[in-house]
Parts: structure tokens; C-alpha cells; sequence
DNA sequence: TACCTAACCGGATTGACAATCCGTTTCTCG
DNA sequence: CGAGAAACGGATTGTCAATCCGGTTAGGTA
């Protein structure tokens, strides 16, 4: 099952890159008729690819979630727990800003109906980002009383924020400084 | 217009208790059709008292809307500008996590088919939040370089992140800390 | 009360879209 | 090259939003 047939790779990846021009277009309905559509191909070939909007909304959103790992790496690796945080989350942020797929994705709880890679990655993720968060805690510069899940939720909720207005990424340093100056400990 | 006949009258107000009723129990997708079904009446009915969507739900935020306008009054009387804000933003939340239907009206821009009942409570809020918020900043309680638009948006951000968790009412007060907190000036 | 008309009601119908199913075509491997 | 597995395509079914118009009712008038 590794290995696709290669029409059935080459549609995958014609499928995807569609979507993506979609996506990246403001449309992110995702109507997998309209995708079948603008791809050239069935219905059937789309739905047997994708079964559900979700499943590509996942399949898109996978190298913005490999971007943030990398990021949560880095930030684990900084010597200033606290600009571990500033790092994990302004990767976490940017990411969302960048793809409205993987803000998607990343804004919703894990579902069993997952792709195996997404939940593979969101697993990932959440190890390495308990580790930066901990080690912050530990020090102090982080408000106590604030777990790792309402940190990732105050993160997407920025996200949202910044989506309501006009130009996101003109904002999204003042939102990002409200955002760690309200979670950082008295002790900073 | 302004007297409905009896027939009319009580259907608009039993559509909007099943409505409601709909919303309380987490169900937001407000169907017409599905609710002609469930308050025993034609869809046609349902359909020229809300043309949309959209029309029935500004009509169920109305009295949350009201609530925040008060909410709004309450904190341009405070003596102190800080606490003013302290005051109208906790309002804003708690009302969007009281009432979806609200959050959703409150987080979506002002448009030109919107009722007209919502398009005057939301310039009395505008103004009443901006009168808040230029004392605010004038006392500097208040970070410079952040709008009132932004703190809108930070609000509804906020909102946002809290519906992420499983219960939200639990921890308004933790969420809105951290957002005071970031939104504050130095010399607070 | 009896009538008249404007306002309102209801649901059959149309249109758009998601999702499935299966006969046909294409690939891959021996 | 031939067989069988895998993938393709699109007709079709089901669901729901939204419209349209013939039938009904409220409420004013004489």
C-alpha cells in the first residue's frame, strides 16, 4: 500500500495542489465536487483520494504542521526558557496565519477519524511543546495557573483574532505582545 | 409595520423561542427549514419573518446585545478609566460565552443586509466602547499602538479560545487576566 | 353581524451540493 | 502479452436551502 499507482499518485498530487490554489485564493469550502472540477477528474477520484473535506483539509495542512515541529524544536533548544515560549509560539502563530488549513486543523481537538500522519504530528507536537512549557514553568516566567491545552487555545484564539481584521500579518508582532506579556509570570 | 397581526406576531416570537431554544442546546446551524419543522409551521412562514440565516440570528443576539450596551454604560460611568475597561471588556466576553448566536453577530463585521435593529446596537457599542477607550488611553492605563478595532478583535479572539476548552465558563477569568494583562500600559 | 381586502400561511417545487456505487479503463507484474 | 488488481468517471441518490403562489385568516368598515 506504500506505494501508489502512478496515475493514482499523479491525481493525488494534482488533487493537492488544486486544493491548495484554493485555499490560497480565499476559498476554503473546499466543496469536493468543485476540486473534482478544476482538477480535470470524477467525483469518484476525489472522494476515493479524500473521503471527506477533512481528510484533504489534513492532507494540506501537513507541512505547516512539520514546519511548527521544527519550530518547537528550536525553541526546546534555546538556552532562555522563556524565549523557548516566544519561539514555540510565534511559530505556532505565524503557521496559522501562513495556512488556513493548518489553522484548521490545528484549532480543532484530534478526532479518530484523523489522517494517521496528522495525528501523528499533533502527538509529536504536544510532547515537544510540554517540554518548552515545563521547562518555562519551572523557571517562572510563566503565569502559574495556565496549562499547556489553554496555552494552545489562547494561541489559535490570536489567530482568530488577527483573521478578523484586514491585514494579519501587519499585526501580528502587537498581538503576539499582548499575547506573552498576558501569559508571562511576575517574576520576568 | 410596527404592529404585526396577531397571527404573525405570535409566530415570529414562537420561532424565535425554538430558536433559542435550538442555540441552548448547542445546535448553531439554525436550519429554516428545520425549524419550521419544529415549531409546526410552513417553511414559507419561517422564511418571511428571516430571509437568512443571518436575519435570525441578529434578531436572537438582540438582547445579549443590549446587555453589552449596558455592560458598556456601566464602565463609561467608573471613575477609573482602567477599571472602565476592566468592565466593558469582561461584559463583551461573558456575553459571547452566554450567547453563540451574539458571539457569532459581535465577531463578524457590520454589513449592508444586516437588520437594522443590530446595525444601530452596534454603532451605540462602537461609540460607547470608543468613549471607554480614549480615556483609557489618554490616562495611559492602556498599551499604546492597539486600536480599538484590535481590542475588539482581541476580545473575540478570547471568546474564541475559551469555546476551544470543554468549559469555558470555568475559566473566563484566568483567559480575560491574561488579556488585561497584555493589553495593559507600563505604567499601569 | 357580514363582508372585504390586505396580510399572512403552508408546503410543493426548484436548484445546488455532498456523497455513493458500479461499469469501464488503466496500470503492473509475471 | 495477458490476467487481475487498482483506479477512474460520472450518473445517481439524498439532503437541505430557498422560492413561489394558491389558499386562509385577521381585523377594519358599514
Amino acid at each position: 500500500m506504500t506505494s501508489l499507482r502512478a496515475d493514482a499518485a499523479r491525481n493525488r498530487a494534482l488533487l493537492l495542489a488544486t486544493a491548495r490554489q484554493a485555499v490560497a485564493s480565499g476559498d476554503l469550502s473546499l466543496q469536493l465536487n468543485e476540486m473534482a472540477r478544476r482538477a480535470g477528474m470524477g467525483v469518484g477520484t476525489v472522494y476515493r483520494h479524500f473521503p471527506t473535506r477533512r481528510a484533504l483539509l489534513e492532507a494540506l495542512a501537513e507541512p505547516a504542521f512539520a514546519a511548527v515541529l521544527d519550530g518547537a524544536q528550536n525553541a526546546s533548544l534555546h538556552d532562555d526558557p522563556w524565549t523557548g515560549v516566544e519561539i514555540l509560539l510565534r511559530a505556532l502563530l505565524l503557521q496559522q496565519l501562513a495556512d488556513p488549513a493548518f489553522a484548521e486543523v490545528i484549532a480543532s481537538p484530534a478526532t479518530d477519524d484523523a489522517i494517521p500522519q496528522t495525528t501523528a504530528q499533533r502527538d509529536e507536537f504536544t510532547a515537544l511543546a510540554g517540554a518548552v512549557l515545563a521547562r518555562a514553568r519551572q523557571s517562572g516566567a510563566l503565569r502559574p495557573g495556565l496549562t499547556d491545552e489553554d496555552l494552545h487555545h489562547l494561541v489559535c484564539g490570536t489567530a482568530f483574532a488577527l483573521g478578523l481584521g484586514p491585514t494579519p500579518l501587519a499585526r501580528v508582532e502587537a498581538y503576539l505582545r499582548v499575547l506573552l506579556d498576558g501569559i508571562a509570570g511576575k517574576a520576568e
